[in-house]
DNA sequence: AAATCTCTCAACCGCCGGCTG
DNA sequence: GCAGCCGGCGGTTGAGAGATT
């Protein structure tokens, strides 16, 4: 690695543990903007933090990086961990690669502070019916009931079925059907109908920009805000600086015409050129930090 | 009002695989 | 092939907030 002689002469430095101070946050959102990311082990070094690179890598991904989005889990994000989770086992950031601006880590604490018992309720469901049922007509069971157990089904999802193979885990091997959780319909689910072959993930959005600092992702110009192709925006926010409304930007979904997957994409509509730093608003929170400069850049 | 319990979630820890010298 | 370092991941911890007694 390129980076770590940088470290190799150099006595280990103590570092800080506990809570993000602002001013830490602060320092770390600042240079990485300016910077971008690269070596994690040399941010806090160049940064003026009393971190280690992990720290400051963990810091970035799960609460500094833009286009987070914080607050409750909807329904329907709920019902596709529990499906993913059925599917995937703990594989947490697998299943947070289909949610755009949640974190493994977010996810994952989710599932252990919530979801978990509902499984576990519903096996206890599950098994109390059985015996019921065991109970009261035992002839009738037979082996073709299991097969027609509710089962959640994602649409565009099936594939995950191929991912899953033997690397399932003890969670997933134990975790019943789920009895009430309302299934997910084909026909009418609200969740977007299409399989995230490999979300871009907004680091790798992010990463490409840094390393070719200059270049935007999102203009105005190169993006045509009228383009047939892009569908189902799922989130959206709007762009502000310090005093007025900046722009709109979607995070979408474009359909590649040279295959069956659709590609992430962000659009910025109706904008205005602001200048410096904007945050990005999504329902009603301040998301994070834009740089705006004409264009979307960071 | 105080003590205790429960829950949430940010952060740490340890392991693993990939890369480099 | 080996050692060392790195980033990434999943498991776990513990501080703090809120609920309950």
């Amino acid at each position: 690695m390129g980076c770590n002689s940088l470290e190799k002469s150099k006595t280990k430095p103590k570092h800080r543990k506990g809570l993000w101070s602002p001013e830490e946050d602060a320092r770390l959102r600042n240079y990485v903007l300016k910077y971008g990311l690269g070596c994690w082990s040399s941010v806090p070094v160049n940064a003026g933090l009393q971190r280690n690179g992990k720290s400051c890598r963990l810091r970035w991904i799960n609460y500094l990086r833009p286009g987070l989005k914080r607050g409750m889990f909807t329904i329907e994000e709920e019902e596709t961990i529990m499906a993913l989770h059925r599917l995937l086992g703990n594989k947490w950031s697998q299943i947070a690669q289909n949610f755009p601006g949640r974190t493994d880590n977010e996810i994952k604490n989710y599932w252990h502070s919530c979801l978990k018992k509902k499984v576990v309720k519903a096996q206890e469901m599950e098994v109390h019916m059985n015996s019921q049922c065991i109970n009261s007509n035992s002839q009738s069971i037979d082996s073709s009931t299991s097969q027609e157990k509710p089962s959640i089904q994602l649409p565009g999802f099936e594939s995950f079925e191929n991912m899953k193979g033997s690397s399932s885990t003890d969670t997933d091997q134990s975790i019943p059907q789920m009895l009430d959780c309302p299934r997910v319909d084909t026909q009418e689910s609200p969740l977007p109908k299409i399989l995230f072959a490999e979300w871009l993930s907004l680091d790798h959005i992010y990463g490409q920009l840094f390393v070719n600092s200059g270049e935007s992702v999102i203009s105005k110009d190169t993006l045509d805000q009228h383009d047939p192709t892009f569908q189902d925006n799922f989130t959206h926010g709007f762009l502000l600086n310090e005093e007025s409304y900046v722009g709109e930007l979607h995070h979408g979904l474009s359909n590649d015409s040279s295959s069956d997957m659709f590609s992430p994409q962000f659009k910025f509509e109706s904008q205005t050129p602001g200048s410096g730093i904007c945050d990005f608003v999504y329902g009603d929170e301040i998301c994070s930090d834009f740089n705006m400069n004409g264009h979307v850049m960071y």
